[in-house]
DNA sequence: CCCTTTCTTGAACCGCCGTTCAAGAAAGGG
DNA sequence: CCCTTTCTTGAACGGCGGTTCAAGAAAGGG
């Protein structure tokens, strides 16, 4: 047998994201990356590739971990209303939290790098389909039981709340404020009364 | 008298914001801007300083062309309804024209570099700041002749309508369907109803 | 206890990055 | 028509970008 492994992929990836979601992916450096996971820069390569290798290992962790899956996995059934507001209170959360200013790593990739890199793009547009038919179940769900206003197409108000997901995203890089994003999604939730 | 500056600053600064909207601020190099600008690297940098300060000029006059600027300069005058649906009509356009995937430099600014800029993120937050006192007074008069409904908050909506914004810029880089983005932009004006 | 295999390490690679600079060219007042 | 001033040009700079590689270290089966 061979020589093992001295460190784990998932939590080297896991520094990574950090660099990665802070700095965005031009900016990172490999020094930068060397430096915050705490590897030689021999063994990245050696794991991932290359930059764009461990980028991509980065992204599909952290979408592995966010708050979206949880409305994903729920959609068919949890109660329609609490799922929306848990998922929307979870994103007001993250991003007023300390260190909300990076944003959300997803997002800011979807800004940063989706219009030269196709790859990257359909994995993007991929999850954001997933996101939107999981709110359209729920909405459908809730209007069959009467809880929500069945006048609106459900795939509209889905597609406006991954709009909306996406720009409280955009605003907590800025104004991290939790009051602000909360009125947002309040605003957002209401179309459901 | 010396010799006279062979190319138009504008100009010059419009075909920058071409390179930086599409490649992002990192991701451009000196060589794309010299390629693309028409004019040698030392005339850049005599005339601009450094990256930076072209990246400055050229959001400046981005900002400058932007249609929040109609928004914000009518915001007094013009009629409430028409003017927040005519805004929203220019951005879902734009975003679903050719060329609608490089989004909005604005908003991409915001991405990529304000949480390590602070200075850009400040000329940022004042722009996006007058825009929301733009559509906070749209709604407020609007209110007071009792063309929209008086429930709800006026600076509340016009915070939602500016993450709106943002959201149908960022849907915009990798949907740019013109369907998908009215939808987002009408439904977020439905609350007006 | 050796020997193969894999992992680790740090130095080194080339190329492009943003930036500078000195020399040449145009412009127009004296 | 010269002379000062400013603009233009292209080559060159040092440094850091991402990437590679060869040598050393650990692990465990034979």
């Amino acid at each position: 047998m061979a020589r093992t492994k001295e460190f784990d992929r998932d939590t080297v990836v896991g520094r990574a994201i950090e660099v990665f979601w802070s700095k965005g992916f031009e900016a990172t450096s490999i020094q930068d990356l060397v430096d915050a996971m705490g590897i030689n820069r021999g063994s990245i390569y050696d794991t991932f590739g290359d930059k764009a290798g461990l980028f991509d290992e980065a992204v599909a962790q952290y979408i592995a971990q966010t708050p979206a899956r949880h409305l994903v996995e729920n959609a068919k059934t949890g109660d329609p209303r609490k799922e929306i507001e848990k998922f929307f209170d979870t994103v007001v959360k993250t991003g007023s939290a300390e260190g909300g200013q990076r944003g959300c790593l997803w997002t800011n990739t979807l800004t940063e790098l989706c219009s030269r890199n196709d790859r990257l793009a359909t994995k993007m547009n991929d999850g954001l389909r997933r996101i939107e038919d999981a709110f359209c179940i729920l909405i459908r769900r809730g209007q069959a039981c009467g809880e929500f206003p069945p006048t609106r197409r459900p795939r509209t108000l889905a597609r406006f709340f991954v709009a909306t997901l996406q720009g409280i995203q955009a605003m907590s890089k800025i104004r991290p404020g939790r009051r602000a994003l909360r009125d947002i999604a309040d605003t957002a939730v209401s179309l459901l009364d």
